[in-house]
DNA sequence: ACAATAACTGCAATGATGTTGCAAACATGA
DNA sequence: TCATGTTTGCAACATCATTGCAGTTATTGT
């Protein structure tokens, strides 16, 4: 559980406005370690409109807060951005997991992305997403 | 434009029946280069109902024809499978590039994902997601 | 070639998710 | 505290994914 004063700062850092919904979001993703659905979020924080919660997704987006994971299921996921992260630039250079069986989808900050260079090609930015069995379902 | 007899033989070797409607969904896949949206497909081919090539994509996926691209727009895009692959296991070990100028996504065959490790963690299966400038637009 | 069977297709319907406009409520800086 | 711009909730709509069912079609064995 982190300290109310240190979600209004982080809030605070990346130019949004501070509300309940902004905290409550926040204090899930911090709470939780790993990416969340927004179908998730609707679930847990039932006491803010779909449309708001979606919007705050987008806010946080934005502004450099959560990244957008790619994932084949359809469904859009949200990982928690690392320090570095800015309005003006997000930096996901690192791995993403997903586990076949909790489901869960960890952001792997330690791992960065492995470099591939395609004659021709201009490469702006690497997506890496690992599917598997999970550190805590392996044991 | 490929030979009928040989979508014919691609039907048959992953175990589909030969339908008018996989014939002509193959045919789109085999003539076109990139992976397409199942939006794309119902677009050229309007004599089909949405749902008829929404189960084409699904059993094409289930018997290894095609596969399903990650992508964080939300819209599945799907690639047919190279020679390898069966209803029992799918290799799809190369990399996918999505273009932001024609907004075309290729499966790059010649280029297999990095290996990546993880300590503790089971990988079954790595997706690699460029996204940049592809050669045809690079020029 | 033909019948039996299992698979495929079209239609209707439903659910989930993403998205926008607008008016009321709220956070922020002066 | 006030003025301002931002955020929220509601309603509505668009798109995509998915299922059931009945009619049609492809395939297998004879």
């Amino acid at each position: 559980m982190l300290k109310y004063s240190a979600l209004k700062k982080l809030l605070k850092d990346h130019q949004l406005r501070v509300t309940d919904c902004r905290l409550d979001v926040l204090q899930l993703f911090k709470s939780r370690g790993h990416a969340l659905t927004s179908r998730y979020l609707e679930d847990e924080l039932t006491s803010y409109d779909r449309v708001t919660l979606f919007r705050t997704l987008n806010s946080f987006i934005e502004k450099g807060v959560v990244h957008k994971i790619p994932d084949d299921s359809g469904i859009a996921r949200y990982g928690i951005c690392g320090h570095s992260c800015a309005p003006a630039a997000h930096h996901h250079d690192h791995v993403h997991f997903k586990c076949s069986s909790c489901g869960h989808v960890d952001c792997l900050s330690d791992y960065t992305v492995p470099t591939v260079t395609i004659p021709g090609y201009l490469i702006q930015e690497s997506n890496m997403i690992l599917n598997g069995v999970c550190k805590s379902c392996n044991q």
